[in-house]
DNA sequence: TATTGTTATACTCTATAACTATA
DNA sequence: TATAGTTATAGAGTATAACAATA
């Protein structure tokens, strides 16, 4: 039960039974990502069906609400480096989810569209998403959810 | 001939001038993990002249505040998986910052301990961290930084 | 000269299987 | 049989340099 120690011994090698981690949880980073890191873990398994992962998902998602966008524009968006870019582009052409055509005044530059399979796996896949936000979002009231997205977006603006 | 109109042209590609990320940034994951990489970049680069990434602070803050810690119990605490423990706690031990001690009661783990370097750094990391802490949350009022960390809290526990 | 998209490549992070020694 | 620590290794994610085509 105590374990009291034969008054003084050298103590030459405590053990731990509960880990305090009440420091760690003072944290902001902390707490931030172990946040991201839970939510991203359920994003990962109800988006599996679609064969989409998280970074899939934005970049499907900024073409549907950004017809036209291009490769460049995604990247400085998203944060992606213009060569890890290229093969997710490459995989999600081949999948027939997004075709490319001729930026109407960049020669360079080509525009990202959704295909017609694109944009049914889309709707499928915010819905879900959608569904999944009314769900985390049940662990937190409608107004701490809408809180808790506008302090995190004064914590990266 | 004149069915066609000169109004209604194909509009075969446009062309995006400003991105809309309107969508992504009503998800909670998407927030959530903007945050955390934008803290965890500040990080970094106050404990870079410590020569500790995030990770290894993690692991000193842990044996700081939990002398005799195991390599089991930083694993599961910190979500990390044994094989990529190992080659931390080595590069630690051989800058001297930790010791590894006889766990009292397990023949098989080995307790971890701060050296009086260790504790040194440790203090000095742990006041950067106070003051970076500070410095975030200073773009937050007071109680919205406690609100945050609350909030973040049930969202992953 | 600067920028878009691309290739090649290296480095870090994370994950899995299997071994050893203790329990 | 199960667990703590370890090794080896594979895979995913992220980074830089350099090139061709176009601005």
């Amino acid at each position: 039960m105590m374990n009291v120690p034969a008054r003084k011994t050298p103590s030459p090698a405590p053990a731990v039974d509960a880990v305090d981690t009440s420091y760690l949880e003072g944290l902001l980073g902390y707490n931030a990502r172990r946040a991201a890191l839970a939510v991203i873990e359920v994003f990962m398994e109800r988006m599996a069906p679609y064969d989409l992962r998280p970074v899939d998902f934005s970049v499907l998602s900024l073409i549907t609400h950004n017809p036209g966008i291009t490769s460049r524009q995604l990247c400085s968006t998203l944060g992606i480096l213009p060569p890890n870019l290229v093969g997710m582009i490459n995989a999600l052409e081949k999948r027939e989810l997004i075709a490319r055509k001729p930026h109407p005044r960049d020669g360079r530059a080509m525009g990202l569209h959704l295909t017609p399979s694109g944009l049914k796996l889309m709707r499928d896949a915010e819905r879900t998403a959608a569904a999944l936000e009314a769900e985390v979002s049940g662990r937190l009231s409608p107004t701490e959810a809408k809180t808790l997205i506008r302090l995190l977006k004064k914590v990266y603006l």
